[in-house]
DNA sequence: TTTTAAATGCAACCAAGTTGCATTTATGTT
DNA sequence: AACATAAATGCAACTTGGTTGCATTTAAAA
């Protein structure tokens, strides 16, 4: 799955090719982590618009390209990959020291009781603790 | 607990009980469900100052009378009581289609496992479904 | 009643994210 | 290869949540 280019990632999704793009989607397949807008604006400098910068994250979470994450810091992430469907089974992971969010699939899916008349579409999960490398 | 008034709150928490905090807890009070910035500042209209308001959000959360709820649509909501010490056994529920954030205590807590080294301090939990009014 | 630290209001600020619009570019068609 | 066109880009201006510095006001202890 990480083994394709970018340029046949861009294409299976049905997105055009463009040089802001294959840019933005190089450095997300080269970082392991998510993704913070000033880590991106940062990394690509000024390579791109802060509004392309957007409207490309947009157009990358709806292909299923990358996902956003809310880790609590107040303003989101972005990571290489798919949300599952049903979103029961992923996870992340902030590290209160170094802030870096993993995300890590969970064995065993989360089971929650809500009250009578309300229905659960979809459960996430922020764990907040110390990776290993801290 | 509930039965305090707001003047017994905030001389419980050594608060000093001045015309905007007494304002603002009446209001927490009175609001079964989590508030947005927007709602208290609309709800408290002239009442209050902006910053005031943020400065008194934070001192309130600090000591322990609203708790703050990241309910993954970008900004804060708060609401009345204490997050239990081990955040475990309290997660949020987002109604998608009204947008109303419940507090819920889950009955058994979060067990969740992680990659070797990482070390779990907190869980936080968001549930997004559909709540029994709507 | 006086004193003083804490709380307030105001203005100015910052950063994330959005929008409208004119220009440019990727791609499908001749 | 040249063209047409819809989509993508860059720019500026904006919105909103949240913060900060500072002068003024106020709760409450002495």
């Amino acid at each position: 799955m990480n083994r394709m280019s970018h340029e046949q990632i861009l294409e299976r999704k049905g997105l055009r090719k463009t040089k802001v793009r294959k840019a933005l989607l190089h450095h997300f397949l080269q970082m392991e982590h998510a993704q913070s807008y000033s880590d991106l604006q940062l990394a690509l400098k000024s390579e791109i618009d802060k509004s392309t910068l957007y409207r490309n994250l947009t157009s990358f979470e709806q292909a299923g390209i990358i996902h956003r994450i809310n880790d609590h810091s107040g303003t989101f992430k972005y990571a290489f990959g798919e949300l599952p469907k049903n979103g029961h089974d992923h996870a992340h992971f902030v590290c209160e020291s170094c802030d870096t969010v993993y995300c890590m699939e969970l064995s065993t899916p989360l089971e929650i009781n809500v009250p009578d008349g309300f229905k659960t579409n979809n459960v996430q999960t922020i764990i907040k603790g110390v990776c290993a490398k801290c």
